[in-house]
DNA sequence: TTGAAAGCGCTAACAC
DNA sequence: GTGTTAGCGCTTTCAA
């Protein structure tokens, strides 16, 4: 068996509670027994029970991770990344993350009230905000602590980081019109999400400032995914006087719509323009290798797992709330519309 | 403050001890106690304290899963799809999942002492095992529960899922010789990794069966990811007399080899044949679709953890070892070499 | 059929 | 400076 501070104490001639003291650095113990216990913990080995520590501080030092996927399978590479940042973040400050994936809706949120009742973590980190977030009402008025990544659409009072959509994707249509488009496709996400509204309304803004207008039979909403954003695509490139350049909403819907597009024989960057949102390692090594918008994804996940352990232990947040600015990263899958 | 097994005992008028056996469903405890706290119990919304449990089992209910990448960041569909197949048969089982990802080495490594010495986890599962694999070497040392996803080159004494690499080369190959392929390159994982071997043999027996040979300089190694692959075959593209088919032992160095190919303007699947491994979701969008060996990786993910928790709990594993046949899935990468 | 008491390993209030 | 005591919430002897 494990040594004990028991055992240390046995040890070293002193009561457990000298040990515990001397091993937590408390000021009321003489440097000499603090140094004798120090050193037998050293050669027994001692780690703390972190079991013990838990019950006694009633903590668990665990971040509740519940990821929202459609079916129990997963295999977004933003959310891989996302997750080695909070994953990360976690670790180094000392706590543990624990993860599960749920398609949203009822059994989603059942797992959160699971969680919190048997006071399996400490605090939540949420992702992909819906417009009206059922965990974020819930959490919060079962006063529990969490961060999210995304804002909700009234009443976002609580800490978040969220990137600013609305001025990312106005990057990318001033960018397109600029290579002289002037016909937008758009893959929108499900429009019960956040940054749905976030990203149409960049769209939008920008079009319109240009005098120009978006077809809106000419927006298609999908679920995120590769496959998505190819079924999209293809519908979009089926219609008489199909768009010049297509606006998906995120990388993976992209790489679908770009599929499509090849399928037909389209050369991505000269016959029709293509671009994404996320950047994601992928990004980089498509064919064409994809325009898109940049976001810290790792970082934030850090950040988010920072701002929640502040929260669980009472300290100050220095921001509660902050907002990013996504860069646009020009590759190879825009180019100007063709002449015809 | 959440309603503990005390307040209920109050409640009944009956002692601590009564309720909880009444809970756990003694057979000492009378019908009417019994029912009287499960009526008590539901209406208080007592749930048990799994911190209290826990240090009184002296068992964490975790499951240890560190992740080998390189660099802390991962975003491999691989990996995403595997780790949601053992956290949700995890959940199920009622173990919670600790994530974390390390670079292979001896950073790694101490991940692995950390959480034996500080008893955080009852066992792990461990991926991508290495022909020499420290981290089975030192959890056999420590004796402590694993399973492995994956064989080592000798003394595999212990609980694993692999699937039969050789096999599934030997698959690949039969099918490109049948299209008319005759001169191959091959694009093989890191060696140090056991599958590597598997892989590669049989590859080259499956050539050799058919009386060709396969030509080493055509073998080039890589790290698994798109960049990797991207890179390689463009150097095996880049020889005076490129292979007409090049077999990547993952599906994301596939990928990187379709941009490779793209980007000097051949069509994949005419002028040249390219497959992958592993079926991850992503294998059905890319375009082309890929050619590829499948496996079930998510249900592997849930196999690894039921053995490695019965291991935990000391029940008997029906099969402690099991190797599992990869199946070809034949999509648009691949076609009859170019008339010539 | 039930309850008192001990103990899992640790921390903390309070005395000395 | 150090030790005694209690307690975190639960399970499990052991005795009644």
């Amino acid at each position: 068996m494990a040594t004990t501070i028991k055992d240390i104490a046995q040890r070293v001639g002193k009561s457990v509670t000298t040990v515990s003291r001397a091993l937590n650095d408390y000021n009321d113990i003489s440097p000499q027994t603090k140094e004798r216990v120090r050193q037998a913990a050293i050669e027994m080995e001692y780690r703390p029970s972190v079991l013990a520590q838990r019950l006694q501080k009633q903590r668990t030092d665990t971040i509740g991770f519940v990821l929202p996927t459609f079916g129990p399978r997963f295999s977004d590479p933003f959310f891989s990344e996302f997750l080695a940042g909070i994953g990360n973040r976690a670790t180094q400050l000392g706590f543990d993350l624990l993860v599960s994936t749920r398609t949203p809706g009822e059994e989603e949120l059942s797992a959160y009230r699971n969680y919190v009742q048997e006071r399996r973590v400490d605090g939540f980190i949420i992702v992909r905000t819906r417009k009206k977030d059922d965990r974020i009402d819930y959490l919060k008025s079962a006063n529990y602590p969490f961060v999210a990544f995304g804002r909700v659409k009234e009443n976002f009072d609580y800490p978040f980081v969220d990137e600013d959509s609305e001025f990312g994707m106005g990057l990318v249509v001033e960018y397109l019109i600029r290579l002289g488009h002037r016909k937008f496709g758009v893959i929108a996400p499900p429009m019960n999400l956040m940054f749905s509204s976030y990203r149409l309304k960049g769209i939008r803004m920008k079009i319109e400032e240009a005098g120009l207008a978006l077809d809106e039979n000419l927006v298609v909403t999908s679920d995120l995914t590769q496959r998505g954003g190819y079924i999209q695509a293809q519908i979009l490139l089926g219609v008489p006087d199909p768009p010049t350049a297509i606006v998906a909403c995120n990388d993976l819907m992209a790489f679908g719509a770009m599929s499509a597009a090849q399928e037909k024989g389209m050369i991505v960057g000269k016959d029709v323009s293509i671009t994404g949102f996320d950047d994601i390692p992928m990004a980089e090594h498509s064919h064409p290798p994809l325009t898109t918008l940049h976001q810290p994804i790792y970082k934030i996940g850090g950040m988010l797992s920072e701002m929640l352990v502040k929260l669980v232990l009472n300290e100050d947040l220095k921001k509660r709330q902050v907002i990013l600015h996504p860069s646009l990263i020009i590759r190879q899958s825009c180019g100007p519309p063709p002449q015809n």
